[in-house]
DNA sequence: ATATCTGCAAAGACTTTGCATGAGA
DNA sequence: TCTCATGCAAAGTCTTTGCAGATAT
């Protein structure tokens, strides 16, 4: 549930050396934060969340180590279509997430789901790689819709 | 294939109408091109390729229709990851659409896929609905990867 | 006639970049 | 010490909005 992806609790430090990046005060900050929240986090929610405790800290910063974190294959980025992009832990194995979202396009809300299809995908993903060439590096599921308070929203609203 | 999605060839007319909005030249000459080409456009792709058959046009009426055309449900809405919005001919089918993308993320290339798992795709749907209670209204499945040409490519520069 | 639509230009939202200073190894 | 990282501010990219004139019905 938690954890560094696939280099375990504290390997990042040393995956971060080996590839020529330094061990700074916002990598570690934005790390640990990911490693403690569950949710989605969209650049700005992590400045928000840290500003507090890294007075200074930068917006362009934090896009800067988003980007390196995720390049080094610790963070996940995906977009929802409100055009703001979210970064995710990344999951353990070395693989294509396993998991898909539920998104609520009224609220914004995000679930994560295991894929439970994780078979048919993986069977899918071998006939494209046949078909086309195609080396497949990630996939992405999404499934949009409203949650049930958004629902419950639009009946007292009319429509 | 083509055609206008869930109201026929020629029955958009009506629909627009039917809501309360004009056919204007812009509309016309939009639907026209996304039921003419197969690709995946963006709002300036769409621009472009009309701005020489309609001079004056401007990009703002592109998207405007283009966000008109989405919520009458005549075209879909994607996001691949390079921070633009794609669009495409909404399928004929009254639910979320039946088709998956193949995305380079080195030259931007998308293929079109049928789904040939839809029904495990559909009974996930059902689990969701009433586990959460969310109303699923639509679903984005793509995979990322390098597509031939670009693994070609890669592998001459080094890496 | 009149409500909708358009073009133009300006503003907005999100993200990236340049540069001098500061910090890690 | 020497390179990489940061903060600040400016710029870039995609998209939305305000408004007066034009258009569809």
């Amino acid at each position: 549930m938690s954890g560094y992806g696939r280099v375990g609790p504290r390997g990042w430090r040393r995956h971060l050396r080996g590839c020529g990046y330094r061990i700074t005060k916002p990598r570690e900050a934005i790390l640990e934060l990911f490693s403690q929240s569950s949710g989605h986090l969209s650049a700005e929610d992590v400045y928000l969340r840290l500003a507090r405790s890294h007075p200074g800290l930068s917006l362009a910063t934090v896009y800067r180590n988003l980007d390196v974190l995720r390049e080094l294959r610790f963070l996940e980025r995906y977009h929802f279509g409100d055009g703001k992009a979210r970064y995710e832990l990344a999951p353990q194995s070395t693989g294509p997430s396993t998991h898909y979202h539920l998104v609520c396009t009224a609220c914004g809300k995000v679930i994560d789901r295991e894929i439970g299809t994780n078979d048919v995908l993986a069977q899918l993903e071998a006939e494209l790689k046949n078909e086309y060439g195609f080396d497949i590096r990630s996939r992405s599921v999404e499934f949009m819709g409203l949650c049930p308070d958004c629902i419950r929203a639009s009946r007292h609203e009319g429509s």
